[in-house]
DNA sequence: CAATGTGTTGAA
DNA sequence: TCAACACATTGG
């Protein structure tokens, strides 16, 4: 092994340059171990260090995958201990359960594997057959962010939604320069497109979506009780990346226009469901409970 | 002090 | 996007 290092193998050789690694994402580091990294919008991703560069180009192929997709290019075919078929589908999923900080987190910790197999093992027992369209959620990567169950005041005249602060804060965060509000644009299961102004109202300490919200409540008939939730594609396309999606109540007066809002009378799988608490959905409905939220917590990225 | 991870650049 | 290179920052 090593024949194709053809000059340098001694980082104590404080002359010569550093050893270039054959794997992508993988950098030489001055003391001999190896960087991972990936790049996403024009900027690098440190996955962390390690001791050789395989190990390096795992990180990076883990990273690539929950980047990229299941499409992505790696370095190995298969990224961890996944042998069979059910076992790649599990790490798929496991990469899909999680944002990307918390993967990059669990890289720079070394801690990715154990995660894994904590994941696996809890499920163990009740392992299941994902169906096709789980699939395609997977592949399209759309990941639950959060819901909120709308109050009186949110489809009052107060014409504002208050987004909590604990998940305003974890998936919208705001820089300081962008207090006075930015808009953000979120699609709907038809694939119309609403656009919120979302702001910090100091007054009230609260994270508020203003203009635009009040329409949104208008043609989409919510009322109080009512769920919204909201998603992210975290596949590639800076544009149309937020997804928003709410179980508005049947309305006896009017014919519906809106073929979400189709009676639910016999559709047994919508229940609503706390999210941060590993529970784990793939288009509103629960596949899976997990207790993978209980103890770690993550530091915080810019990107998601 | 050693190791990590960022600033930066040039190539593709 | 990507790796190479230099080195500022981190952290034990």
């Amino acid at each position: 092994m090593d024949l194709m290092n053809c000059s340098n193998e001694n980082a104590s050789d404080s002359n010569s340059k550093l050893p270039s690694s054959r794997y992508k994402g993988v950098v030489p580091q001055p003391n001999g171990r190896w960087g991972a990294q990936i790049y996403e919008k024009h900027q690098r991703v440190w996955l962390g260090t390690f001791n050789g560069q395989e190990e390096a180009a795992k990180a990076y192929d883990i990273a690539s995958l929950r980047f990229r997709g299941v499409d992505a290019i790696t370095n190995f075919k298969q990224s961890s201990l996944s042998i069979t078929a059910d076992d790649h589908e599990d790490e798929a999923f496991f990469l899909q359960s999680h944002s990307k900080a918390e993967i990059v987190d669990m890289l720079r910790k070394h801690s990715y594997t154990k995660e894994l197999q904590l994941f696996k093992h809890t499920n163990g027992g009740k392992r299941i057959k994902y169906n096709d369209i789980d699939l395609m959620n997977i592949h399209i990567q759309k990941e639950w962010l959060f819901e909120k169950v709308l109050t009186p005041s949110d489809v009052g005249r107060l014409n504002r939604f208050v987004i909590p602060k604990q998940q305003a804060e974890k998936h919208f965060p705001l820089m300081d320069s962008e207090a006075k509000g930015v808009l953000l644009n979120f699609e709907d299961v038809l694939g119309n497109v609403w656009r919120f102004r979302y702001c910090f109202w100091s007054s009230s300490q609260s994270y508020v979506l203003t203009k635009g919200w009040t329409r949104f409540v208008k043609e989409k008939k919510v009322k109080a009780g009512d769920v919204v939730r909201f998603h992210r594609s975290s596949s590639m396309g800076d544009d149309k990346n937020l997804f928003i999606d709410c179980t508005p109540r049947n309305t006896d007066d009017e014919v519906s226009r809106f073929p979400e809002t189709t009676s639910s009378v016999d559709e047994p799988l919508m229940e609503p469901v706390q999210d941060q608490d590993g529970v784990i959905r793939l288009f509103g409905v629960n596949i899976v409970e997990s207790n993978i939220a209980d103890s770690r917590t993550y530091t915080c990225f810019q990107y998601m």
